[in-house]
DNA sequence: TTAAAGGTAGGAAAAGTTTCGTACGAATGA
DNA sequence: TCATTCGTACGAAACTTTTCCTACCTTTAA
């Protein structure tokens, strides 16, 4: 007996299905091939298709079948599964403190200081009225 | 001709191993192996032999075989390590933009108040003194 | 001096992920 | 009608990552 019951982590690949998804509401695997192949990287009909398929046994995808044509949704909401990779990926690398991540934020060249600003704004924002 | 020159991505068990040399320092196989199977998961010495062979291949450690008893030290800093991970997954989760993942982390009720509050005191303290 | 313990090396199996070939049914249009 | 196109299903191959077995050498201690 295996618990293969539960919604199970998204590897690299059927994350970047799951993003299709999310961005265009439910769609065929035709759809969803297409849109990888001009923004993301080429691949295969039946190799979309066969992923798409695995992704349904994991409960990552809901499938409509009362169509020839099946049409595939993200199981979970864009935030649910993202907060959910950044929860483990924060416990992972930052021994679950957020804190700890945000010093590593301040150190990256990549982050630019308006964008510091902005999250600054943000924060004050919340304190202010916090819901 | 394989570009495997560049020290690539460590893997999620690569990591693992990383974190102990990272917090203790230049240590053994053995060491590295007693302490995995005691603070994260149950793992045979051969198994972590192997791994960390691989990794020194991939020029993620430096070995030094000086003595019978090789010594092991991650090749890269910690901080460095880790901010390449953190700018690909801000990359591949929030489109590179580190306000949405701090959007993320506030709705994420893990992240408790009072780390935000430290949070807002760090990018507070680098508004007055911008270094 | 020799058995036991502890070390490295390397190959191969196991497990997880990704890709695609093939088969075949349904729809389409010439 | 019937060839072509477009869809699903399925199995297997290809890769990547992880685990461990076996061989063999060195050190240690009885």
């Amino acid at each position: 007996m295996k618990q293969k019951e539960q919604s199970s982590e998204p590897t690299r690949s059927e994350l970047e299905i799951l993003q299709v998804l999310w961005q265009h509401g439910p769609s065929t695997v035709r759809f969803v091939n297409d849109t990888l192949n001009e923004k993301t990287r080429s691949v295969q009909y039946t190799s979309t298709l066969k992923l798409m398929q695995i992704m349904v046994e994991k409960k990552l995808l809901l499938r409509d079948e009362s169509s020839m044509k099946h049409i595939y949704q993200a199981a979970m909401k864009e935030d649910e599964t993202k907060g959910l990779l950044l929860e483990k990926f924060v416990d992972t690398l930052y021994g679950g403190s957020a804190r700890h991540l945000m010093m590593q934020l301040l150190g990256n060249k990549q982050t630019s200081k308006k964008e510091l600003q902005e999250i600054k704004k943000l924060l004050d924002d919340l304190d202010k009225d916090p819901a």
